[in-house]
DNA sequence: TTTAAAAGTAAATAATAGTTAACTTATATG
DNA sequence: CATATAAGTTAACTATTATTTACTTTTAAA
């Protein structure tokens, strides 16, 4: 299956979701609905995700209701469908002292 | 136990890990990178780390070695105590139209 | 308002991640 | 070099996540 929009029986879009805030630290809940804003935004259903990525409806909905108990293999194979990725955050590394080799940047 | 750094017998740094760029999309082992640069610029031990969030050693190893076979909610604990963060980037979502509602923003 | 598709849930089973305990290897210091 | 601490591995076992199948509810269009 390609990573295309699909379209319902009109092309209307349908039910899609807010997207919420980027490039913020984020909650697990708050990954979880830009899962689903990024899917429904490309009007895709669940088991259109699920049977792309061979991985089971029920398990799809675990992820987007923002359950931590699936493991991480599965979670970055629908971001990654969906076009989704992680950058990381570090509570007090500042942009400064970047590339560099420390013993002690925390 | 507290969210201190650690010394040993000499109180000097021990095999520090280079920290590796943030701030940009990565990968499984750039995270588990991470994860051991700044655990070590900390100074704690597997052990450590382990004992304080009731996780066992071989499964934080994993986590270390960038193994996407974990549990979320084990990595997010790792990264929480030791101070990491997350946060999303998607695809082709540029800075415009950002916390704007869209049916298409994908 | 009837119908179809999608979303969401549930229970039993299968698959696998996590733990424990012990051991080996590596690292650093006295 | 000898020793202690940390890192890393392994195997057997336990705990829990993932799948399957089926069912219920919700949504939206004819």
């Amino acid at each position: 299956m390609s990573n295309l929009a699909k379209t319902n029986r009109t092309g209307k879009a349908v039910k899609a979701t807010v997207m919420p805030n980027l490039s913020e630290r984020f909650t697990p809940t708050q990954l979880a609905e830009a899962i689903t804003a990024k899917r429904t935004g490309m009007k895709l259903s669940l088991v259109d995700v699920s049977e792309a990525l061979s991985i089971s409806k029920p398990t799809l909905v675990k992820i987007e209701k923002g359950d931590t108990n699936v493991k991480l293999a599965n979670l970055l194979k629908v971001m990654e469908y969906l076009g989704l990725s992680f950058s990381l955050l570090s509570d007090d590394a500042t942009s400064k002292a970047e590339t560099e080799v420390s013993d002690d940047w925390y």
